[in-house]
DNA sequence: TCTGGGGTCCTAGGACCC
DNA sequence: TCTGGGGTCCTAGGACCC
């Protein structure tokens, strides 16, 4: 016999500012945010921060009065932190349900198929419990019989105060009531552009979208627009999905801490980015058969010459080995380049990515792949364990001027020994 | 002065073929 | 004036997610 769907949606509350507390518990009550790579937007906030208006992705420099005036901790972000804490919460997760879909670095859907309905909540409120207890990280879960449904429930757990952090969605009467409370914008899948467009044509919350008519929605919405409404009724259409699978595309791309004018400077930051991407690459165990460059000048400035150009290389033969790709992607570097224009971002995309073991060989090609192998595995193993650019590329440049912003950063205290958190007693 | 980064999927429209 | 029709494949752009 096939079980009633059952999910539960586990989503840790303001996570990499909660992270940033575990390691600073005097911050607990004090007003937090996080800022984007070169200290760009702010992209956590504490609820003190939220109470304070302050817009989610919003630039930095918009608030920065504001958060000085109120005395707001600012940190550049940890993602080295943030990556290992988000694995703690989710292996804590594994001891609650047999099926764990890790679904973004602070949320993931568990599979409680079969679990017994009638104590459900108070089992959430036991997995909150346990994760708060075991990681410091708070979460909000909301437990339904669709993925979309969770979702609602851990949107109103987060806005309800008497919730205690668990809200399930399995009596048709909750579950109107909670679809009545929700905007539609808080739907998983409407977004910035169709948020506005329902509620122009009379849907403003989840109630109203569930009801709405089935031709109707895959017009305006296309077949997943179906899928939200049916899963918003209770029919579940998007399974869980625990196996990872594998990339289809692979990108490293970063703002300049400062513009970049130089072609030797521009190459020195493509360099690098290949050379994570292809980290990356052979962590997938795949090779890359065509990538693509691309630069562009500050599209926020009106006043500056605007260039975005970009250019596709299809390799010779696919490979995951960052010479080779460090050459190619400088070629490209140097066919796109202009000078005279104040260069904000660069970036490389590996597309077309093959399983390593699939190789298509190239009887024209005389290199030695099984060796070159071989030494990007023992450069990957020594950059694991001493640090990343313990050995690098001379390609990617020793001081690197162009190198983001990221003044306010955080200590690694749970991956590298000599940051370890001192405690004096 | 100062505006992130990394993904996936769907669709419309063009190119091309018969 | 009148200018086929239908299928497939590819791609760019748009939408969404976190």
């Amino acid at each position: 016999m096939v079980s009633v769907p059952l999910f539960a949606l586990v989503d840790c509350n303001n996570f990499y500012v909660s992270c940033e507390r575990v390691f600073a518990p005097k911050l607990r009550d004090e007003p937090v945010v996080v800022l984007s790579n070169n200290d760009g937007c702010i992209v956590a906030r504490s609820n003190e921060v939220k109470a304070l208006g302050v817009k989610m992705g919003s630039p930095y420099f918009q608030y920065r009065s504001l958060i000085e005036h109120r005395g707001v901790q600012v940190f550049s972000s940890n993602y080295t932190l943030y990556g290992d804490m988000s694995r703690r919460v989710m292996s804590v997760l594994a001891y609650f349900s047999p099926e764990v879909e890790v679904y973004s670095i602070d949320e993931a859907f568990l599979n409680l198929a079969g679990f017994a309905t009638n104590t459900i909540t108070d089992y959430g409120k036991k997995i909150r419990a346990t994760v708060k207890q075991w990681t410091g990280i708070p979460v909000s879960i909301g437990i339904a019989n669709t993925k979309t449904l969770a979702k609602v429930g851990a949107y109103i757990a987060k806005h309800s105060s008497k919730a205690g952090g668990v809200v399930t969605l399995l009596h048709p009467r909750y579950r109107e009531r909670a679809l009545a409370m929700t905007p539609v914008a808080e739907v998983w899948g409407i977004g910035r552009r169709l948020a506005p467009r329902m509620m122009g044509l009379g849907i403003q919350t989840a109630l109203q979208l569930s009801r709405a008519n089935e031709r109707w929605i895959r017009k305006q919405m296309g077949v997943n627009g179906v899928r939200i409404v049916q899963e918003l009724r209770g029919i579940s259409c998007f399974p869980m999905q625990v196996a990872r699978a594998p990339k289809k595309s692979i990108t490293c791309s970063r703002s300049f801490g400062r513009p970049v004018t130089t072609l030797t400077e521009m190459q020195e930051a493509v360099a690098a980015y290949v050379s994570r991407a292809a980290e990356e690459l052979r962590e997938e165990r795949a090779v890359v058969k065509e990538l693509l460059v691309f630069m562009m000048t500050n599209r926020f400035n009106e006043k500056e010459l605007q260039y975005h150009p970009h250019m596709t290389v299809t390799l010779p033969v696919a490979t995951s080995n960052t010479g080779e790709l460090i050459h190619q992607a400088l070629q490209a570097v140097e066919k796109i380049f202009k000078t005279g224009y104040k260069y904000k971002k660069a970036g490389v995309i590996f597309t077309e990515l093959l399983p390593e073991n699939q190789t298509q060989m190239d009887m024209f090609d005389t290199t030695n792949r099984s060796r070159l192998g071989k030494l990007m595995a023992v450069v990957d193993r020594i950059n694991t364990r001493f640090g990343s650019r313990s050995l690098q590329f001379a390609a990617q440049g020793i001081t690197q001027p162009w190198h983001m912003k990221c003044d306010m950063r955080s200590p690694c205290y749970t991956t590298d020994w000599n940051q370890l958190l001192t405690v004096q007693a």
